[in-house]
DNA sequence: TTATTATTGTAAACAGGTTTGCAAATAAAT
DNA sequence: ATTTATTTGCAAACCTGTTTACAATAATAA
């Protein structure tokens, strides 16, 4: 309950200016000329009465908060939980905490939130942009404010990005499967208009045109609970009945349609094969294991994190933009088969 | 890259006292006895030009940062993110923000954060402890802050909690499986000596002993790696081959579990019946759909924030803790069969 | 007219750091 | 002995709010 130890007490109780004490524990002790005698007698002091900055007057004076957001639209997500984590035990080695929010996709809360962070001061934003908030990202690029977009980014806003190759990622699953002499594979999808969903379709698309195949899509509306989706895929599927393969452009549409494919009554992958797009835990325990276009999170979060320190430790200039675009990795397991 | 509007620009531009503008934000206009012109002279210039307060001064000179941290094991699991993303909810709702860490389980590393948030005055705590880092929460709680524990606790360390009825979740999924006519269950754990997990073992070995049935468990270390874990569980399985059901003590155990009961070419249920404690998406995509232990997370959710808040906002002495054990439910799906 | 009371708003201290510019004391140079 | 240079450290301003204690003016009462 004894109120925690000031720069002022020590600088009292030691008869000592406060911007003497304060050089100290800078470490400009040298540079600012004090003794060593008197350096010594500080740092003692402050070793046997265990003093910490406060960080909120410290941020005051600095201007650096040394707290990072992290805007995703879901914090519970599979993808979005893993990159938290990643991102995390980066922060920490470098001496910064993260603030994370859920956007919910819904570009209203998310102004409300990059004001609300703004009114803090956080130092550094980390954010998976729903559409429609173009002029908040301007702003804050505007400010200099080290902004960072991931898993998708804002056509007409330049900013830093780091993302996945969404594009190759589909290509190639469908690539591998037409290879396995599939030759009706559907795509399913979100009705999003989002630049990773919508190059996880051109990704499919291409691939399909390059063999002349036709597209089968199925759209399931961004909103949908777990039930619905069942069974919309369900009804796709039944409709469909010679379908060979289906990519699912997320793992939670796999799980879904795994789900819907088990209940028509179809065997994975003798029936049909499934590719998903984003690996999870569980694809692995599945049985059969499902194949899976894996994001590498813990080089994403590294990217994200390189890009964004770099900025706030002044390593290279705010304006010069730096993009990384990462190489999904194809993790073939039971549920693609070759078909004879 | 102008520079953000403060309470001093205000008050100069306007020829007033920061101390008016201060009380007229704050809505003390009356109170203090502000003229009403004034109060709207003051109002409409911050109205056309956009004032937010810096909320790291608002901080330092109230004390409140309006920040609390969540302090878990591992921010990308299943229970923990989605604890995280209800938490945030209610935070954002009552002006709150969170900063989560991840304690990877090591008293030292958490002891570390639980300094830096202190130095960072973060309002109130919400922590998953380690065993050994009793110390720490006590200071906490002995320096008035709020602190809210979960998911486990530390005997001898009282504080408030939010935890589920652990016990009874197992005694009854065990009860259950009895009634099915099960007579050799198997427990797997972790070799932890958390409370939760202890809890959980209890209520499995109660129930066993209420029947007159003899208990058989598998500790998994606490550090294993996915494939470890399976190899170990299949181990299990194959030197137990008349098991008739497992009961899992997380869900990521049963994931484990549920592969090694199939490497194993046992099948579910017929073969064996299979509860995992913790309930997970997955579970119902499963086939067979998988039986669960649910903790409600909402509902846990709820009351950690209802007490923080309560003590946040002085509706409640800090001194008078609050203990609520949440009672789960036990979601029957197709991996328990009554057998024959 | 003088004293009292309302009315309205302000100055200054405070929270706890950082940083700039200068002062005092001592040593060296002339 | 006086000037100059060097060493060492401090006072004060600043960051941006909140809050306490009081001041100035106008209105009312005696």
């Amino acid at each position: 309950m004894k109120k925690r130890l000031s720069i002022n007490d020590i600088a009292s109780q030691l008869n000592v200016a406060k911007s003497t004490v304060s050089f100290i524990l800078n470490g400009k002790a040298k540079e600012k000329r004090i003794s060593n005698e008197l350096t010594e007698r500080v740092l003692k002091f402050i070793e046997e009465n265990g003093y910490q900055p406060n960080q909120l007057a410290k941020s005051l004076s600095t201007g650096k908060t040394k707290m990072i957001c992290l805007l995703v639209e879901k914090i519970s997500d599979y993808f979005f939980s893993h990159i938290a984590y990643h991102l995390e035990a980066l922060a920490y080695k470098n001496g910064y905490k993260i603030i994370y929010c859920s956007t919910e996709n819904d570009p209203e809360k998310t102004k409300e939130l990059i004001n609300l962070l703004r009114a803090r001061h956080v130092d550094g934003y980390i954010i998976t942009p729903p559409n429609g908030i173009e002029a908040e990202i301007k702003a804050l690029v505007n400010d200099n404010l080290p902004v960072v977009l991931f898993d998708r980014f804002l056509p007409g806003t330049p900013t830093d990005y780091v993302g996945l190759d969404n594009y190759n990622g589909t290509f190639e699953a469908v690539e591998f499967l037409i290879s396995t002499a599939a030759k009706k594979i559907a795509l399913v999808t979100l009705d999003s208009q989002q630049t990773q969903m919508l190059e996880r379709r051109d990704g499919y698309l291409a691939a399909l045109r390059r063999h002349h195949i036709d597209p089968f899509i199925l759209e399931i509306p961004f909103e949908n609970d777990v039930d619905t989706t069942v069974s919309q895929s369900l009804d796709f599927i039944k409709s469909n009945p010679d379908l060979q393969a289906i990519v699912f452009a997320t793992n939670y549409l796999a799980l879904s349609g795994i789900k819907a494919i088990t209940e028509a009554g179809l065997h994975i992958p003798s029936d049909i094969s499934v590719i998903a797009f984003d690996d999870h835990d569980v694809f692995k325990i599945f049985n059969p294991s499902i194949s899976a276009i894996a994001q590498p999170l813990d080089e994403m979060a590294e990217q994200l994190f390189k890009i964004l320190l770099d900025k706030l430790e002044n390593k290279v200039r705010l304006k010069d933009l730096h993009k990384v675009i990462i190489q999904p990795d194809l993790i073939l397991r039971k549920s693609t088969k070759t078909r004879t």
